[in-house]
DNA sequence: CGTCATCCTTGATGCAGATCAAGTCAGAAA
DNA sequence: TTTCTGACTTGATCTGCATCAAGGATGACG
């Protein structure tokens, strides 16, 4: 644990894979030389939290592999997921000095870490920085809306839909799949996980799993390796009324 | 309609309501002379709507006084809302030409706007827009997020709970009551609104209402005008860990 | 090889909130 | 005044998901 936070990971800026899609995606080389400086990578283990609600974050960075999630805990228990990230999501707030959400890492994790306050002295020189930023944050308000239409108003087996869509869409985007016909992926989520993205118990998330495949929309090898062969039928299932464009 | 339409509306920036709250807070005076000259005011009547979903939207641009949601609507009827539009809020993404909601007027509004063009002309070059846009898009996000928790993991009484102390929480800071100790508002919002805010449906509304008046927790005068004799009372009930500080 | 833990599935039952169905109330129009 | 309409309330019943409970599969580790 103490180990893999400490790990360093030897990437260039030029070559790493989330440079046209993170918070530097703008940015130009004589940028980009000033960030890969600042930079340092941290490592985390499936199963390890990132950060903890209320604790000081001196640092904010972006997803370069793996899957986290953030989640927001009531008094009794209750936990609510918030957030996924995925590869090129940022993580943080500049301008805000203790974290928000938990994070915790669902699959092992890199993350393309910054410190705070030279970052944020550099956002202020560099408008690129900012402008991406703020793109990035209105995607992931889109998102946000998306997904409160999920909680708010779709059925359990609609939410399911929702997120085996949501999913393999993106995975299929990183893999170059083409998001229509037959898409296969694996899911970084437990079923606790998705039940607590999808405001559902995880028994009714295993029910309509089992449901899902039993009428043939999806297909299960083990429990995490699915393959959904014809994403238009999931899309129906969904319940949504456009192809959902919006997520990536 | 089309007469409220054009109503003209003669503010001068410098005693603007939402001077110190919209995307022009951290404008300079030569900036704001800019701005000035750029905006137009736009009134709606309770009702109305600003916009549909799918509709080109050649404007952006701050509720100065009223009340409008977002909503998005599956292809068979059901509504959610997806944001609750108070004055110094901002409607409208540079970068996108179309609406990606429908935007109702639930009181009477007045907007200020600018065209989009101009508007995100005028981003490029003026960063004190750019930057309070980010913030203010962070804070959405948050408010995006904690509702997220009340969509997904929230009893209704709960919800209901927590929707009174949004509202009333906003409106004191509106009329520099404090929140806390007892507070008194409109709601501005049908039974159907809420439930569509909620998740939930009309009836339930009304019923849990009902349930919180029993019980002593919130007193009405009509359907709509709304005391609250212990703000702390209140928040009890919206089953929050912490006082929700964030929202404002 | 067993055993232990984690993750998952499936069944039985209960209940919160949806649905269906009458009303009530207040304001506007006639 | 009556009538109408839109917003709301309340009751009766239904149902989708939660809850409670038991057991299965897989992989790690002795």
């Amino acid at each position: 644990m103490l180990k893999s936070d400490l790990q360093a990971m030897p990437h260039e800026c030029g070559d790493c894979p989330i440079r046209h899609r993170a918070v530097c995606a703008r940015c130009e080389p004589t940028e980009l030389t000033v960030l890969d400086q600042m930079k340092f990578y941290r490592s985390f283990e499936a199963g390890q939290t990132v950060i903890w609600a209320g604790d000081r974050m001196d640092f904010v960075g972006s997803v370069v592999t793996g899957v986290a999630t953030l989640t927001q805990t009531l008094e009794d228990g209750r936990t609510q997921m918030v957030g996924l990230l995925l590869p090129s999501d940022f993580i943080g707030r500049p301008g805000r000095d203790t974290a928000a959400y938990n994070a915790v890492a669902t699959t092992d994790v890199v993350m393309c870490c910054f410190r705070k306050k030279p970052f944020e002295e550099m956002m202020a020189h560099t408008p690129h920085i900012a402008e991406r930023l703020l793109e990035m944050t209105l995607d992931e308000l889109d998102a946000a809306r998306e997904w409160m239409v999920v909680l708010g108003r779709k059925t359990a087996r609609e939410k399911i839909a929702s997120l085996l869509a949501i999913i393999g869409r993106r995975t299929a985007s990183l893999t170059l799949q083409e998001a229509r016909g037959e898409i296969v992926f694996d899911l970084p989520l437990t079923r606790e996980a998705m039940a607590d993205y999808l405001g559902l118990t995880l028994e009714t998330v295993s029910r309509q799993i089992s449901a899902l495949k039993r009428d043939g929309v999806i297909a299960l090898e083990g429990k995490r390796h699915v393959t959904v062969p014809d994403f238009r039928l999931l899309m129906d299932e969904a319940g949504d009324d456009a192809d959902g464009g919006l997520l990536v």
